[in-house]
DNA sequence: CCCCATTGTAATAACATAACTTACAATGAG
DNA sequence: CTCATTGTAAGTTATGTTATTACAATGGGG
């Protein structure tokens, strides 16, 4: 069990805007191929991201830019912008009201995995798109 | 998006079998009662628990014990039993291999996530089955 | 020693979610 | 006005999870 492709995906595109953009055209085919993934997904995701202040698109022309420095964007953002803001874990909606632990696991264990959660986005918010990027960098200069 | 049901799953089952222990037969159909599922999807959790070390289930008689005190007992261990050793995030895995952001996705960003999933793993360890069963049995006290 | 409730497990169906694809109206610079 | 592109909807395919049914294997109790 994961979490679906979108938050990379939105990492990626933005990686690639922050990357490419002033040299190529960063339209969502262009975009799409270095994913490799749909087109439609990309220009979905990029109206997320869009929705969360990350981007702007210019409708008819084409092309996405960053509307904030890489520096400033954290993976938490990106989260946040992609991903439904519901509890990591699924627990049982309809528990056993007659069983003393059917009818309090899910307050119990929600306030438990809500604690575990925010440190999750406490995290992603200490990762930048510009260390992504530093780290894409440094990559490329290891491989040649 | 979001992790199955598996591990709220287990955790309300070992909580069932520590409280109940003595008290009624654990069986099965008993557990699936509590949780208000299946009772195959119990067999299969009690099986995967029980690979893992935390309980014992008697084949033929009926009902399962814990092998270990609650407090030995971490939310890490009832994760790892009972959902695959993965990634949190699933990464794109045919990325353009020609451009400089695709060919290196994987690794830079399968490398910040994996630190955000130990953390969210070490976070797991320090929650014990007691801690929950002391929870339940306050919520169930506040409750009359 | 046999009975019977129960476990372990397989196979299949039902359901939910995500991604893919196609299609097309709306956009806006040239 | 043209045309590449975005925004969006609808329908399809693929995948994963849970539910359900079925039945052989188990093992204590009568």
């Amino acid at each position: 069990m994961q979490f679906s492709f979108r938050m990379p995906v939105a990492v990626q595109i933005l990686l690639c805007i922050a990357k490419f953009d002033g040299v190529f055209k960063t339209t969502s085919t262009f975009l799409a191929s270095s994913v490799n993934i749909n087109p439609v997904i990309i220009r979905k995701t990029l109206g997320q991201l869009k929705a969360a202040g990350l981007v702007k698109v210019a409708a008819g022309v084409g092309g996405a830019k960053l509307v904030k420095e890489p520096r400033e964007i954290t993976l938490q953002e990106i989260f946040n912008a992609v991903e439904e803001d519901e509890d990591l874990f699924h627990i049982q909606e309809n528990p056993n009201p007659k069983c003393p632990v059917g009818r309090n696991i899910q307050q119990v264990l929600g306030n438990k995995l809500s604690v575990v959660k925010n440190h999750m986005l406490d995290d992603f918010a200490k990762i930048t798109l510009a260390d992504l990027l530093n780290d894409i960098n440094t990559a490329e200069q290891n491989r040649q």
